[in-house]
DNA sequence: CGATCTTACGGGATTCGTAAACATA
DNA sequence: TATGTTTACGAATCCCGTAAGATCG
């Protein structure tokens, strides 16, 4: 039994038994007459039964068609309001994405590109994942953030990396400290300095390493939070070397901090997403947002402006 | 914006969904596969959104393609179930009508067509009033009932009259009777013997006196029920005329019953519709049976088997 | 006889299937 | 290279609108 029912006919059908004249519910579908006749005739041929009575004079619902016109409207109310919620999400005035990426980023250059899109698409619900690089990935594999944003690059059967930016280095030290003025310092020269470690946790430190054999700095402590590390810089007790991205948390009078061109002291930042899904509309939206908004791209973002 | 969203795109969109496959959806849809790719693309044309990731070497739906598929299933189900119920309505497999009959008809000739009836339509109920002809005419006017069939003519704006059959009288009295036998009896021989009325509120009783004028009946005592009557004639008490159609109260070797030809002694019966509603299809099936099995036409009802 | 639904019919759009082109693993 | 999707295209179908016909009040 080939049953095709469109919401054309639907829509005639309810229009007819609305005003019960073929001539005005034609007119109701801008339809001609004719047309709109072999509609319903076409409905009721795919249907075998007659749902409307009529004389030339008078139309009227067969009790079939009476009983039909109840089911009509609610299978076309539920049609246009999936139709509906459908387009809603291509238009992004709904939907929902979730993104993973550092804390660096998180904090500081991330509220202001959020602040454009949800300005631009107040509907879409965002979920921020504010965790290393680690966390981040596996949020990604589990399937409960749609893009990440770390310092790992994964390119594996799963998941996809592409570059998205790369993070320098600045030295910090309190202000009038030694380092702070003079010629660009070497890790030598910092290496004479009492030195605030992050945690191992996190992927700087690892960087550092790196960038400073075969020196070793001078580890005072290891701390995990760049608050802390903050404090301790400002009290005196000693230097740290920070990513660039963070620099929003040392913005204080009685700190200095600049910029460190060690050959190999320089992270690249990954944006990731699963391979076997496609990005939503609005997982797209934001992932062109992101893209636009990069640190180091020409394009002033509203983050840019207010990290000043 | 124009929305049309027809079952084939439905079709399309869940088969493509489940097999991931154009070319098996496509024939699971009895389509070539260029056929139904168009179908989808006008599928998502006409939403204005990707609801597949197609490479050539897999398909997958989008996130929203992926949000669509339970309300897509959901329509299509609910589409189908509704066109199903018409369906089971226009095949007879299902239904509902309700007949007002008088109750010398409900319970002497309907019960065989009813039988026949329910047979051929298990599914479809039926409602019986079986009622004097002015609370079928009531039923019918209030819409509880769908056909009427009673004594009185009514051709109205609401309602619609074509003559049924026609109900003769018999007279009933004890066996060995003096008028059980010898010529047809006329008024005045009845005239002579004690006579057992039915109320007023029935209509045999004008027709009664109207056949007799300008003689009357020698009127032993008013009853309302036919039972009654048969009790007080077996008891020798008088005897009495009723409708043919009553006889079968009257089957017992104890009474003895004969037609009357009195001119004017005949009543029509009325099949009653209303004017401003047809049918359902329950109705007009059971209206075909009941004219088929008219009293006194030559189609032999199980009704008449049963009768004698 | 006038309003309204149905039928008839020519033109245009849609949709189909076959065949070739194209893309990815 | 092989499998599977898209594009190209001619043919059949469907659908629309105009005009004529039928029917009921």
């Amino acid at each position: 039994m080939q049953k095709n029912l469109s919401a054309r006919q639907l829509r005639a059908f309810l229009a007819l038994a609305d005003t019960r004249s073929f001539t005005r519910a034609a007119a109701a579908c801008h339809l001609s007459q004719p047309a709109f006749s072999a509609l319903i005739r076409g409905l009721e041929d795919g249907i075998g039964l007659r749902l409307f009575d009529r004389s030339t004079r008078h139309v009227a619902p067969t009790p079939e068609g009476e009983a039909f016109i109840e089911a009509a409207r609610q299978l076309l109310t539920q049609a246009e309001s999936a139709l509906d919620a459908l387009q809603d999400l291509a238009a992004l005035r709904r939907g929902r994405v979730a993104l993973a990426l550092l804390p660096s980023l998180a904090a500081g250059w991330l509220p202001g590109v959020l602040a454009d899109f949800r300005q631009a698409h107040p509907g879409i619900e965002i979920e921020v994942f504010d965790q290393l690089s680690e966390p981040c990935i596996s949020l990604l594999r589990s399937g409960r953030a749609d893009i990440a944003l770390a310092a790992t690059r994964v390119d594996s059967d799963e998941l996809r990396a592409e570059p998205f930016c790369r993070d320098d280095f600045h030295l910090v030290c309190p202000t009038g400290h030694p380092l702070a003025e003079g010629p660009p310092p070497k890790p030598k020269d910092v290496a004479a300095w009492p030195f605030v470690h992050l945690s191992r946790t996190s992927s700087v430190r690892q960087y550092l390493d790196a960038a400073t054999l075969p020196l070793r700095l001078h580890t005072l402590m290891e701390v995990d939070q760049l608050a802390t590390v903050k404090g301790m810089v400002k009290a005196g007790l000693g230097v740290s070397i920070v990513p660039t991205l963070t620099l929003f948390h040392f913005d204080d009078p009685a700190l200095h901090t600049r910029p460190l061109r060690w050959r190999g002291l320089t992270r690249q930042i990954w944006l990731l997403r699963r391979r076997d899904r496609g990005l939503s509309q609005a997982a797209q939206a934001l992932h062109t947002r992101l893209l636009a908004a990069r640190p180091g791209s020409t394009t002033t973002s509203r983050s840019a402006a207010v990290g000043h």
